[in-house]
DNA sequence: CTAACATTCAAACAGTCGTTTGAAACTAGC
DNA sequence: GCTAGTTTCAAACGACTGTTTGAATGTTAG
């Protein structure tokens, strides 16, 4: 058992922010160990002897954010939940104890700053099943509860549509989290210069009442015969649909006989 | 210049066929030329030979559906337009040029299948800046005549906002196609066992009133200082952040020793 | 001071990565 | 049948991957 802290070693600590970075520019494959420990100025075995290797290392770093988010957001929930008795809470309500905690942490550099959402964006959509794996069986838990506080919240969503909608919710929200060049693609739509990297606190503010409306949206028809295809299956959009072009693609083959 | 389709080589498109499965699968990173060769039973050379490179490959590959599925969404868009005359079109029409298409596709199993949704979604929220870039540059003229389209159907929604919740709403859209275990996740959170890989239509026709619900949502207030966070920060959740625990990672070296 | 330990270090490990090579196998036109 | 061009092939390229090694260094306790 290694003595994690005995004069509390720097470079695990130099290893996690490095790491943090580094997964959220480049992703989990896309990041190397030797990016990681150049960029911590730190030996290329450290990774393998503090963290056992790069996926222990990135783990850890994910754990370590996500615990006290995962923590002060169940607090908050509960905190609320006190307060308000039998009552149910609002969806409002609700969604700031998802929010503040994230707000709060964003705004803390000594824990991720606003790096940290764009990183847990990020791992919400990673490919990774390790990663994956990791995140439902850590979080499983967190997030049934806020499920169980949504459906109080919402008593006319049966079970399995609320499940969905939720799924939607997250989706919305990790996108927008993770959004790299989000900014960039608002500004351009809007031919809006002023669109910086704006207050995350601004971003969210925005978000919640869009998310609180489809979380209340009337439920959907699922029975009937494809109505939304049916619609649009008129011959509208025929004639349209032409000779595939040929992939914009150079051989090297081409290349290579010239040079 | 090479003759790409003298006889019609099979190689090319086995080779992008194995594509769409495996970088679907693992990723760009995740997936590489020696699988894609392996996959699609072809000499590892063929990706260099055919497509100039793994990049060109994925970017090949990447056109070719989504070249053809905005094709059809423009096509389709254009055709309610025309019905609609002067009116404006209704949220529910102009998501359905949308979707429609995309389910075309995944029902297609000659043109991507339901993989290829998965695959979109995927690409959406790809770290990879040159695959961002590809693709903002590619389709932004599409995006921005879809926005358009949804501008005139919510004139009460500034040109800002209404940019903002076309970004939350492809999140949502994007997340939910790219979910692998969103199945899974959704069955566990609803004790549902029969929330198998549920039918792509239905999935849609229940994301569609989310969508629609967050699009016309009530403006939110921008202004104020803080007032979510300052509800939350009444003292509320002070007690339940203690000490942190060591991060769950066990150091190869002392399992070295032991071996 | 010394024994015991934790940590760091440069170097090397066996693999895999994407790409390139030059020759062999094809497929046409003549 | 021959030639020119396209496509496939096994083999190798150098660079990079994550991890391990054993010695060197630092740190604490007796």
């Amino acid at each position: 058992m290694p003595a994690a802290s005995r004069t509390r070693p720097a470079t695990a600590e130099r290893l996690l922010a490095a790491a943090e970075r580094l997964f959220l520019a480049h992703g989990y494959d896309g990041t190397s160990s030797r990016m990681l420990t150049a960029a911590a100025r730190v030996n290329l075995a450290a990774v393998s002897y503090h963290f056992g290797g790069k996926t222990g290392l990135f783990q850890s770093m994910l754990a370590r954010r996500l615990d006290a988010l995962h923590e002060e957001r169940l607090a908050l929930l509960d905190a609320y939940e006190r307060v308000a008795g039998t009552m149910p809470l609002s969806c409002e309500r609700i969604l700031s104890a998802l929010f503040v905690p994230a707000l709060r942490l964003a705004r803390d550099p000594k824990r991720g700053g606003a790096d940290f959402l764009r990183l847990l964006g990020r791992a919400y959509v990673d490919p990774s099943p390790e990663l994956r794996a990791f995140l439902s069986e850590r979080y499983a838990p967190s997030i049934a509860r806020f499920k169980d506080a949504f459906a109080r919240a919402l008593p006319d969503i049966a079970p399995r549509e609320l499940s969905w909608r939720l799924h939607f919710m997250l989706g919305a929200l990790a996108y927008t989290l993770a959004g790299t060049d989000a900014w960039r693609l608002i500004a351009a739509l809007s031919q809006d210069e002023t669109a910086k990297p704006t207050d995350d606190q601004l971003l969210l503010r925005r978000l919640a009442p869009f998310l609180i409306a489809g979380l209340q949206a009337p439920l959907p028809d699922l029975a009937g015969e494809d109505p939304i295809v049916s619609i649009a299956d008129s011959r509208l959009a025929r004639g349209a649909v032409n000779e595939r072009s040929a992939p914009a693609v150079t051989t090297s083959r081409g290349a290579r006989r010239v040079a």
